[in-house]
DNA sequence: GTATTGATCTCGTGC
DNA sequence: GCACGAGGTCAATAC
């Protein structure tokens, strides 16, 4: 089998190991003590104690504690690892360029050192991502409000693409934002760059917004709007609920997967 | 150090270690051939391969192939770790409630598998973030513009927190918005929205109070806006300068930590 | 390369 | 517990 593994290695034992590790383009696991050191869009220093280091072939990096889903400190793939004993420690550098950035691990101690030659069996098959949701919609518009019409979906603008563009039942374009869970503010705001993009775009004009300032996109919710905005989203917050009711859009309650 | 480690285990003789260090609390790495499975938030199957799976005393688990920063599968952290062996397979099954979501991961073959009991050593001091940006702001707020008064952080509104709030030089409320990085429109939206709260909070109050506020609060409607809105940050994207452009809002590069 | 957005985002903080 | 926003976010995709 294609494990190497070293307890309690003297420092240049683990050395060896990480350096032909590397070589073999191995994914690498070491326990040990160790300080850790960051610095390139930030700077960050991590006293000594016990850690988890993972070195990945594509060149990612990461320093685990016993706590958290998220690394202590890491360097994303594309780095470049290196190895050497310094001062009575086994230093493991990982750098990259654009942007420029160094994570360093200095071990005191290595308890426990493995490698493992690893490829393939990465493709993972998902569901329930914004995707579904969009592909549910296309399939059954419905479930959006009777008579909808998807014309198109990821619908380039002046603010970007929209996940899809439609028309009701009355011939009214609409704009509908997709969300695979419960959302906030943000997402309002959002969903009312593109109607308004699209508004310019369709040469349809609000009723006295043109007062350069502050004016941006409120409208009487009674006014037949020019462009409609749905937001289709398990639910939504209070407060993004009262922004939608501002600018007379519509929040329709949907999941990503049919209710089981 | 207690570092516990076995070699191409059977899975009994895993089975065994495995929940010795869960008793123990310990942080674990196991190497192996496995399939995984994910049911949830979202659900997912990863067919076979060889991985490295963490397991964290404080229920996290990391799947992770040879490839990428981010586990291709996981559970977060105040998830229950369980093991068996089932169908001649090692099964390791990790649960949590709220949301319900269960991940699997199936070994065929262990390689390697190593417990290390791990504590403290956790706390990071970082630097260059959003929070060194309003510290810089607030020793030499000239550094957003000359006159600027910082009056609050974290100001209170209906839309949230605002990073900083002050007056500029002719007494004006200004909105200040911190980005520790280049920023696109979605932050001209947040910027925005702290505005328009802070205009609707203000009229209230004009209009609730006859006395009004500070002989300072006066304005010209036509001429200078109730509100200015300031974005701080390195830079910003055409689509956001636009944006700023469109609201009035101004932008002030800079960054979290001074040039060297 | 930059820009934009989704994510099983995670994580902290405040209510 | 929910809501909101930061993050060295990461990662995919379009340009």
């Amino acid at each position: 089998m294609t494990v190497t593994s070293v307890h309690d290695p003297s420092h240049r034992e683990a050395l060896w190991e990480l350096e032909d590790a590397f070589e073999r383009g191995d994914l690498v696991s070491v326990f040990g003590t160790c300080t850790v050191s960051y610095e390139g869009r930030a700077a960050s220093d991590l006293g000594a104690g016990d850690r988890l280091l993972v070195l990945k072939p594509d060149g990612a990096a990461l320093v685990h504690t016993d706590e958290g889903r998220q690394p202590v400190n890491w360097q994303p793939p594309g780095s470049q690892h290196r190895a050497a004993v310094r001062d009575g420690r086994l230093r493991v550098v990982s750098t990259r360029s654009n942007p420029d950035e160094t994570l360093t691990v200095r071990f005191s101690d290595v308890h426990q050192l493995s490698a493992m030659a690893v490829t393939g069996g990465r493709d993972l098959t998902l569901h329930g991502s914004e995707e579904d949701l969009r592909t549910r919609i296309l399939e059954r518009p419905g479930l959006v409000e009777p008579g909808f019409e998807p014309r198109e979906t990821e619908r380039p603008s002046n603010a970007g693409p929209m996940d899809v563009f439609g028309v009701d039942a009355d011939g009214t374009p609409v704009v509908v934002e997709l969300k695979r869970r419960r959302v906030g503010p943000d997402a309002v705001g959002q969903l009312a760059r593109y109607v308004r993009a699209l508004e310019e775009e369709l040469g349809i004009e609000e009723a006295a917004d043109d007062n350069g300032g502050t004016g941006d996109g409120d409208r009487d919710p009674d006014d037949a709007p020019g462009v409609r905005g749905i937001l289709v989203a398990p639910s939504v917050t209070d407060r993004a609920a009262e922004r939608l009711a501002d600018r007379g859009f519509d929040h329709v309650a949907l999941d990503p997967t049919p209710a089981e």
